[in-house]
Order: C-alpha cells, then sequence, then structure tokens
DNA sequence: AACATTATTGGAATAGTTCCAATTCTCACT
DNA sequence: AGTGAGAATTGGAACTATTCCAATAATGTT
C-alpha cells in the first residue's frame, strides 16, 4: 500500500516536471516500492497487472519514462540485458551477482563520490555517474541489502 | 597497417583461449585499433568491409565476441545504447559526451580502483568494475564552436 | 587424403523498445 | 456542467540490436 507521502512525493515531482499524476503511474511506481528490487519494464508490467489487469505494455514503458523524467526512479543497465529500473535515490553503486542473476545496492560513501568525479579533466561536466560491478556474493543470506 | 607485435598478441591471446587465429579476427582487431574509439558493431562492420568485402554482420559479431573472451577488448554499455567495444586494456572509465557522441576513455589511478572495490561487503567478489560517466566536456556557458 | 573440429555465412528468429494513429481522459475555462 | 485543448493510454506495427540456425567453407591433425 501506498503512503500518502509517496503520494504527495509522486504527484509533485511529476508536476514540478509538467506531467500529470495519473492512477497507472502511481500503481507502476507502487509496485516498484514495494519490492526493491530492480525490475525490468515486462516485470513491473506483470506485477501491475494484478491491480490493473488492462494496462498496456507501452504504457508500463511511457510511467517508467515519466517516472525517470521527473527523479523518482533510475535506469540501470547490463552489458546485453534489458534496462532495469531503481527507485534507490541514495548515491549508490550495483552489484550484479551472475550467480543470482540478483541487483544488489552498494552504498557510496560521499567522499569517494567526490573522488570519483575528481578524476575527470576540468572541462568535463558529468551529469551521472554509473559504477557497477558483475561478480557472485559467497553467502548470499549473511548481507542483507541497503534500503533507505 | 597491423604490427608484427599486434599479430603476435593476436594470435598469442586466441590460442591462450582455444581460439584461432583467423584473417576475420585479424581484421576486425586491426579496425579497432586502427581507431582507438569506441565503435558499435555495425560500425565496425562498415569500417571492416573496406578491406575485406563480402564479410557478414555474423562473422563481425562472432570475431567481436572472439576478441572478447581473450579479452583483447571490452564491450562498454550506456544506457539504451548499442554495445561498443573498447581495445584500451589499462584500468579506466568511460565519459559519453552526450553534446558530440564521443566516448572518451578516462584513466582510474590504482589506489581509487582499490577504494571501489573497498565499498564492497567482503563476501562480494568482483569480476569487473564498470564506471561511467554521462555529460558534456564543454562547460554549458561556453558558446559551442562550430567545425567539421 | 580423410577426418574432425572450428569458423563463416545469409537469413530467419527473437527480444527489447519505440512509434503511431485512434481513443480516452483530464483539467482549465466558461 | 459543458466545451475544447492538451495529455495520457492503447494495441499493434515497426524498428534495432543481437542471436540463432543449418548449410557451407576453412583449418589443423592423423
Ligand atoms: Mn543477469
Ligand atoms: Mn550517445
Ligand atoms: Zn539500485
Ligand atoms: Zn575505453
Amino acid at each position: 500500500m501506498i503512503s500518502e507521502t509517496q503520494n504527495t512525493t509522486l504527484t509533485q515531482r511529476l508536476t514540478d516536471s509538467g506531467l500529470r499524476s495519473t492512477p497507472h503511474r502511481e500503481v507502476v511506481y507502487q509496485v516498484i516500492l514495494a519490492k526493491r528490487d530492480h525490475p525490468t519494464a515486462e516485470e513491473v508490467f506483470d506485477r501491475v497487472k494484478v491491480q490493473m489487469p488492462t494496462i498496456s505494455l507501452a504504457t508500463v514503458y511511457n510511467c517508467l519514462d515519466a517516472l525517470v523524467q521527473c527523479g523518482l526512479i533510475k535506469q540501470v543497465n547490463f552489458v546485453r540485458e534489458p534496462t532495469r529500473y531503481c527507485p534507490n535515490l541514495h548515491e549508490h553503486a550495483h552489484f550484479h551477482d551472475e550467480t543470482t542473476g540478483e541487483i544488489h545496492d552498494i552504498g557510496i560513501p560521499a567522499d569517494l563520490m567526490a573522488r570519483l568525479r575528481s578524476i575527470l579533466p576540468s572541462d568535463y561536466t558529468a551529469l551521472s555517474i554509473d559504477l557497477s560491478f558483475r561478480g557472485s556474493a559467497r553467502s548470499p543470506s549473511t548481507q542483507p541489502d541497503h534500503h533507505d
């Protein structure tokens, strides 16, 4: 269930970007927040259809684009894999566990972010920074994901 | 023109991975080395066709996969863009300039690589690390020059 | 040379995403 | 509350990038 705060944030952020808050966009955002993993568009589609069976895949893509535009989710890409969507707004890296297929969020300390920016020549302006790891986690159960 | 050293390296690396050195693979590697940018498979295809007009796109994909497998090139991905291929074997990040569409290599100091690894929980083993920036190489206030 | 293995090929198939034109919805203004 | 303009949604077609496939060619080994 979506909280009042989340709903307000959603409406606010959409409006700020000149977009409307619609039932479809609300449900798409809700299912991404409900299970804080990194679903593909198809996976979002499957989850949304439970509550809104008539929604189309095109609309899911449109809604995801709207949420990306207003900054509530981010797109995550791995080599030759479909785009995934991430609702974690903190600075973080992604660890793609090739054994389980899972994607884990890894927090990035503020000073490391600064260090990352510092390797760029002075005339390069970075709008976004992506840091991702690929590998495997030895004992999956002992390290819970970092969430807000 | 491919140097003797490069050719030896290629043959060596392919053989070490249980693959054969073939004219197709040599030319594909050669065109990637000749212009050290980050071409897509289609761009590699276009360049290879100059010297080897009968090569097929499927073979270009096969050759690129072979070169990736033997570690001579790396795949680079950006959100919703085709895979690009990079012959720079040093540890480096990628800066995707959205103004020009160009991709620039940014060296990563050894101590920063170590620091990056250090943010992972101890039971996570990273086989590869990808660091990429998206932005513009010109400051926003500067008037863009038109050339070419 | 014969054989087994590997590479190449064109085209079909697939996957993911975007596009499009028709329809429906929303909201601002009467 | 009704009207109209703009925005969102829809299904399906189109598109792009990549992979698959089965036939053919090349290669290296005995
Ligand atoms: Mn995976
Ligand atoms: Mn680009
Ligand atoms: Zn994430
Ligand atoms: Zn590179």
